[in-house]
DNA sequence: TATTGTTATACTCTATAACTATA
DNA sequence: TATAGTTATAGAGTATAACAATA
């Protein structure tokens, strides 16, 4: 009856439970998206907000707002960019290198309990399979934007 | 260096990407938890407001909320509940069903075009394993708030 | 002109707390 | 007292649009 994507794409909507229940129990002092923003600058180094934007596939702006967040709540500095005046270069200052570690040791400690049925091979096989998910769908969720020319 | 499930949380919180591009594509009339609710009332024929926060694992007040909007937009009807004077039994309207039926095959559509590259057993078998992970973080989750008897 | 980034505004989803009505 | 449900308030995440500064 219902077409294999179907059953995906509800059990993707379902997902927010996991997610809120991430959250909750490792990301005391950062918001979801605060967290990955994070994550992504201390791991690409002096990145720009809009790397950071494109990283977490969301809008210019509402990276620009995590940023200013992060930055705020002292976890990230601002750098001039010597190659472009336009843009700033980010780092994470020592205070949010730590809470990243924290956060990120909650995390692993939460869903290495939640899993402790899974086999670390089945993990590994999951976390790989929503990776090529995404892939997926970036890739589809590009197109209609350039559809305007193709048409 | 990393933990797989590490690995996986990474993947978890990346995939607000799919959930967007899903919910841009698909779900016109109707916001990604307004569509679930409205699927589980649905499905399950006369439910009540508890049962929908208890399926979606949001608060009550969260349940009533999306409920009272899918009211408002004809979509869902109450009816008095005959064996409980405070609770209110839920049903779709006819066009609750076919806004239903619309998102749904537009949401099929979607996923089936982005997932061209895989077949129909890793579809059903990442499914089935999200569903798994579902509800190995429910059991982890509804954990704390009785640890307090516990402890 | 195009790009980098910020800010204002608005909408969705969520939780907590206070409340009403019924069990 | 406890449960079903509603409402008010608040906070996070997101997008669009208008804007400034620089390329």
């Amino acid at each position: 009856m219902s077409a294999p994507s179907e059953d995906l794409v509800i059990a993707l909507y379902r997902l927010g439970l996991v997610q809120r229940s991430i959250a909750r129990h490792a990301l005391a002092e950062l918001g979801s998206q605060g967290f990955t923003a994070l994550a992504v600058i201390q791991r690409e180094g002096h990145v720009r907000v809009s790397e950071v934007a494109d990283q977490l596939s969301v809008d210019l702006s509402v990276a620009s707002r995590q940023v200013a967040a992060l930055v705020l709540a002292g976890y990230v500095e601002r750098e001039p960019d010597p190659d472009d005046r336009r843009a700033t270069r980010l780092r994470p200052t020592e205070s949010g290198t730590r809470v990243l570690t924290d956060s990120h040791r909650r995390m692993v400690a939460t869903a290495t309990s939640a899993l402790s049925g899974w086999s670390d091979e089945e993990i590994a096989g999951l976390a790989s399979q929503l990776e090529r998910l995404r892939e997926d769908f970036a890739t589809v969720a590009s197109l209609p934007t350039r559809q305007e020319h193709a048409a």
